[in-house]
DNA sequence: CGCTTGATTATACAGTTGAATAAGAAGGCT
DNA sequence: AGCCTTCTTATTCAACTGTATAATCAAGCG
């Protein structure tokens, strides 16, 4: 008899895309790069290997393609919730604060892929440039919030606490992930915003009553 | 003519375990997980692949045995700058921020290492336990400074002001050594000693001028 | 000095990898 | 309808993976 062959629908090139993406980023994200094989993405995105060259000429750009996808989604939900307008200064910077500080952006998953991407970017300047791209449009945004808060420092020093604050931010984004038992329930965000203040000299401690509220898409 | 064997020597057990980590370290930091299999770290230990099982049971052995290399020496660079006797609190404190922020911790190499071994944390439990113990370690020793400065803060904030800390160093760790070129000189110790003094309320910028001398080994 | 021991090498193996190619199916065009 | 381009699958390939096992040689001991 004939083979079976398998039943397939033909779909838009975005839409297989995006499933191929999303396939290879949640492999990467159970079990490390190494796992992020071309049968095995084809096989959760619910097509055959063979698809994924026409995409994508290699494997290594859908690896570089979901690493874009990625950072950008990092940036995009601060960067939502830094954009809030009928809040005080205060508060917006708190909801950013937050939203880096809970789900979905703090997730085992989310640090283990981007670590599992980490050391492509030492050998490919593209990966490279993307991640400092999506680093400084992070801190820019955070840079943003900072010089909107009404107090009196001088602009030049708005640089150092971005840089400073965002280091923060990424280190309890890791621990809090990494290690989720080992911290109570609204403890690092509280953490985070009672030490930004201080890093800034205000109280964001005050306004962000509602915080959880803030953040939910 | 009969095939030429390889000569060889008989090493220690000790020096054979501690050559073939540091194979495994090094192309771990070189080229991610993926790049170190078995030939290729035999081959950079200067043996052949089989001596490999030989000394570990299994390549997760050997893989979990170097991470555990890198926690170990991670949390001695601190611990270490911590231990300096003929120096005020504040020094110490200082010393040891500043030895997170400068080779040979703040690296390429160093983040690229740790970041390599991540995914596997979440499958392994006796790897988890290892990074834990590291965290809580590094965590311990800057409370331990936190709690010897001449402050009036009651002691049970110091083990939130820690975890705040340990975030700031980790994530100016990494984005020090993933993008060195985005940074002045000693931009990030400086950003890493003022926002440290910022959220426990000290001065640590003045008795650290002689700082560039500590910390070298 | 000869012998035993076990550290080390060499070879083999089954499975998997990323990539290439050819065949077939779906849908748009006229 | 019929053709033609584009998408999708199936199959193949050489290279490489971790592991297993057998052969061999270095070195210490009697």
């Amino acid at each position: 008899m004939p083979p079976t062959r398998r039943i397939y629908r033909r779909e838009g090139e975005e839409s297989r895309r995006s499933a191929l993406i999303t396939a290879t980023q949640s492999l990467v994200a159970e079990g490390g790069p190494e796992a992020a094989t071309v049968r095995a993405i084809a096989s959760r995105a619910g097509v055959t290997a063979g698809l994924i060259r026409h995409y994508f000429q290699t494997k290594e750009e859908l690896i570089g393609a979901s690493f874009r996808a990625l950072m950008d989604s990092m940036i995009q939900t601060g960067a939502d919730a830094a954009k809030m307008v009928d809040t005080s200064p205060e508060g917006r910077l708190a909801a950013f604060v937050g939203s880096t500080l809970r789900p979905p952006v703090m997730e085992a998953g989310s640090v283990v892929l981007w670590a599992g991407y980490m050391h492509k970017l030492r050998n490919d300047p593209d990966l490279l440039a993307v991640h400092e791209a999506a680093y400084l449009a992070f801190r820019d945004t955070l840079q943003d919030l900072i010089a909107a808060l009404p107090r009196k420092a001088p602009a030049a020093q708005h640089r150092a606490e971005a840089i400073a604050i965002n280091a923060l931010l990424d280190g309890l984004w890791v621990e809090g992930s990494l290690l989720p038992d080992s911290f109570a329930a609204r403890e690092l965000i509280t953490i985070g915003l009672r030490s930004t203040g201080a890093i800034l000299g205000v109280d964001l401690l005050k306004p962000t009553d509602l915080l959880p509220e803030f953040g939910k898409s």
